[in-house]
DNA sequence: CGGTTTGTTCAACGATCATTGAACAATTGA
DNA sequence: TCAATTGTTCAATGATCGTTGAACAAACCG
């Protein structure tokens, strides 16, 4: 039923700060979730989707560090979380930036991606 | 006399990792200290020059960082340091993210920046 | 030589971090 | 209703972080 509701708090688009979005990738699980949502064709994916890098309980602690940071949007939906890449607030913010991180990150031999 | 001799460690530009140069990015002091150097017209500032972002002892724990990350190449010079940016090492390994940041920063007030 | 400048090292401190497991909450589906 | 799914919260732990002050080191200047 009725799915508006963003739940869990989020910067606005104008209050996020480059140090905490800077600091918040500064982590190697985290710069992961963040390239596979920029690669996915998808453009959410559930919690759960990030299960091969850490623990359920670990992924809940780092996903909510990207909310908090404006990385990511989480959007509940039925029991599940909906996450997507913010990239549109952080172009408009940081011009360029984020491009320069996917770009490297999707250079990167993803774990769990072919032989 | 003979101005040689790298003696601080620095990465090989090839092993700048991404996630070390975020999270060395993302402190406030440090950031500010990229701002600087990239913005000043000067390419090697020493560390005597950030004085205002903090305590001596403090200036050196930063500077460390951001040599170890990879940010700034550090040339001993006499009893001072050369601090420099490595510009062209990390423009190579990830095109575009340095200009990013530095845009970011240029447009902040710098504290002790006009009035 | 002695003193000054410039910066590093060390030990300490409180704060935050990332990880774990157990317990909980909410929705879905039979 | 009962069980499974999906994810959060909590407390605990060890590690790392950023800051401080005192002591040290090295080059320079007189």
């Amino acid at each position: 039923m009725l799915s508006g509701m963003t739940s869990l708090p989020h910067p606005h688009a104008d209050q996020i700060e480059l140090a905490h979005v800077l600091s918040a990738l500064g982590d190697e699980t985290r710069l992961a979730i963040i390239g596979l949502l920029a690669q996915g064709e998808q453009d959410a994916m559930t919690c759960s989707q990030f299960l091969h890098l850490g623990s359920k309980t670990g992924l809940s602690y780092h996903l909510a560090k990207l909310r908090e940071a404006g990385l990511v949007r989480v959007r509940p939906e039925g029991t599940k979380r909906m996450i997507s890449l913010r990239r549109a607030d952080l172009d408009r913010r940081f011009p360029g930036f984020l491009d320069s991180i996917i770009a490297c990150q999707a250079a990167r031999p993803k774990p769990g991606t072919q032989a």
